[in-house]
DNA sequence: CTTGCGGATTAGACTCATTCTAACTGATTA
DNA sequence: TAATCAGTTAGAATGAGTCTAATCCGCAAG
């Protein structure tokens, strides 16, 4: 059951794109839609299953174009852990992830701006940093909660 | 150029092994000196090169299997950055890593117990972690510094 | 000494996420 | 209509990592 975009995420999508030469597809609307819908992370597998029950046709490829696209233009993170298939992300807060290790889903923590500066401060002058990553492994003793 | 395990570095690998019941055997004892030699975050890859410098027979399962022992007994540390090869990493001191950019060299960045700390606070109740991997990814701009 | 056991090692086959390639589509421009 | 060009597609290729089955080796039992 995927939602349509709200205008305000039509508008979003089109914008990012546009911002970089790029245009709005079908197949793109159809893979933000499903970001958008479900907020847990979706590995590109995921991603395009849910997107073919809307448009049969998409192939994985073009899964695989879309969220490259997607990250380039800043609409949404990947996320990594140890080497399993990445995921991916629309909230664009900054935030830290959770995996639990007994589920392998990953919740998002949300980084409030001192900490974020406080971490900022360790990189000795010289060291320049544009991406910070942050990623919590453990346990989440919680039956259904953030999935975002 | 290997030099040779000091004696207190042998002791350490023999602890480390012997606590998890595993013996020191000529191929453990070549892949951690190579790790130790050149802390530079060498990838299997390179480990296995080395490594075969000093014993041409190595084969690269078992660079892999010596790895995932070491790490399994607490030896040494993995670090993933998006989906690039595994490296590792005998610094076993909390540390952040930062990732150069135009290099792709990995540099460890001191972690203040304080950060953590406040790093700590921001997950919230129910939440246990028991791993936390933080990494930077920009510019470092430096001839040759830290390759610890 | 020699036999048997079990952990360690080995080479090579295999997996699977991701990337690459080359052909095709469809909208827009000349 | 033809040319162009971004986007899409299917399938092949890549490559890090894992698995498998055979072999090795140190050691304890006979």
């Amino acid at each position: 059951m995927i939602q349509n975009l709200t205008e305000h995420d039509r508008e979003q999508l089109q914008e990012a794109l546009g911002k970089s030469g790029q245009k709005v597809t079908p197949q793109r609307e159809a893979v933000f839609t499903v970001l958008l819908a479900q907020r847990d992370h979706p590995t590109v597998d995921e991603v395009f299953q849910r997107a073919r029950e809307v448009m049969p046709g998409l192939s994985l490829a073009t899964v695989y174009n879309c969220l490259e696209t997607f990250v380039g233009c800043g609409l949404v993170r990947q996320v990594n852990h140890e080497r399993e298939s990445t995921r991916y992300c629309p909230n664009l807060a900054p935030h830290a992830h959770f995996r639990d290790k007994a589920t392998g889903r990953v919740h998002d923590i949300e980084l409030p701006p001192e900490v974020l500066k406080s971490l900022r401060s360790i990189l000795p002058p010289g060291f320049d940093s544009e991406v910070i990553e942050i990623s919590f492994h453990g346990r989440a003793q919680s039956g259904e909660p953030t999935s975002n």
